[in-house]
DNA sequence: TTGAAAAGTATACACACGTCTACTTAAAGC
DNA sequence: GCTTTAAGTAGACGTGTGTATACTTTTCAA
């Protein structure tokens, strides 16, 4: 991560700012930015070629910041559901604390520039490798295939972040959030488990004998 | 839902022509969707009161095509499984056919417009009730709490929607995202029968191969 | 048939934008 | 200290924008 100083930073930060209030990364003025970061418009051409030159150091910038709080992560608890709670917890503490730099991610995953968007899925994609490395390494799931580990991780980190703004901006539903997200990771490995169970099987209350 | 008809239609329409093409609709100018219509940017003032405006009639229009092409997918098979294969397919199967739509909401659902954001999220409640309402009339999957199911729905509509873009713009990988996308709906239904079973349990069970 | 309402057009204004060229100030290397 | 380079500023350009006023055409019911 190469980390920005001076006006570059004042910029990038500037525009963070005017994300958060309600704004698209992509739909941001040069004009804009240099006046929310105190600058002469052309200040801005010192440091970026162009606005997708700028947004992509402004993803980059994210993406540190973000790899840094991930790797902080890799401790927690034992048991898988353990696991799924304390992550969830600290993921949604961690968009509570950065609301910006989630708003721009959810903003720019669905956006209108392709590049940025690009970027974006490129390290969602490695942010669920990390988890289910980590959920492999740890054995937190015994009995499923590392195939199903990475497919659910990238379905749950697509989830997570589906969500973030929601829990951004409503904080009177966080707990609910919350829950919802545990028991959609809860489900999404135990349902992996029973995957060619019958539903009726299921039902009848005798989870593992089938057939 | 009302019909438009004659330069008012014209307008949403060509908003949702330029919406395909890489833009968000918040981000349309008056000017812009005019030419595209064909038409003076005064005209747009004699149909609308300003761009939000503008922004909830092309949202009301969507909802009304959606709305009318959900009650006929109010057939379809008997039990879950083929229910979600065959509801998938069919739910992506618009999203292809209707890719301006699609993006449209897609991109708004998150958007910076708070106002179209409230508007697209009643709707896909609003569909979310309609599926759980289906499920549980036809006892798709039995043994299942009706709140329970109503969450999944949800969980679902919008699990769909947020993959709905990558299927229209990537042919290439349709079949793998509609796979991923019945497995995820199995696995919640499933992994919900057996919530509160142990993982220990399941992972003994072997109704599937392990390792 | 006529006349009012609706739909569409023409012209114009002030403003914000991206970008260009030229100038000034601050940092850094020798 | 001097010079080269980077960072920041000033002013100006053409263009696109939202919107206001005034005008013309179309629609359609009385």
């Amino acid at each position: 991560m190469i980390t920005l100083t001076g006006g570059k930073l004042k910029l990038v930060e500037a525009a963070l700012r005017l994300c958060t209030k309600s704004r698209s990364l992509t739909s941001l003025s040069l004009r804009e930015v240099a006046r929310e970061a105190g600058l002469n418009p052309n200040t801005f051409y010192r440091h970026f070629r162009n606005l997708d030159d700028f947004g992509l150091v402004v993803l980059g910038h994210l993406a540190g910041e973000m790899k840094q709080a991930v790797r902080e992560l890799r401790q927690s608890a034992q048991t898988h559901d353990q696991a799924a709670h304390d992550t969830v917890r600290w993921v949604f503490g961690y968009f509570q604390e950065n609301p910006a730099a989630t708003t721009v991610a959810v903003r720019e995953l669905n956006g209108p520039s392709s590049v940025l968007r690009r970027a974006l899925e490129n390290q969602l994609e490695a942010s669920a490798r990390e988890m289910a490395e980590d959920i492999i390494e740890r054995d937190l799931v015994p009995g499923l295939d590392t195939a199903t580990i990475h497919e659910i991780s990238q379905m749950t980190i697509r989830y997570i972040l589906f969500r973030a703004l929601e829990y951004v901006e409503k904080p009177e539903q966080r707990e609910r959030i919350q829950g919802e997200t545990e028991r959609f990771i809860n489900r999404q490995f135990r349902g992996a488990l029973v995957e060619s169970t019958p539903l009726e099987t299921l039902a009848s209350g005798v989870p593992n004998e089938s057939r």
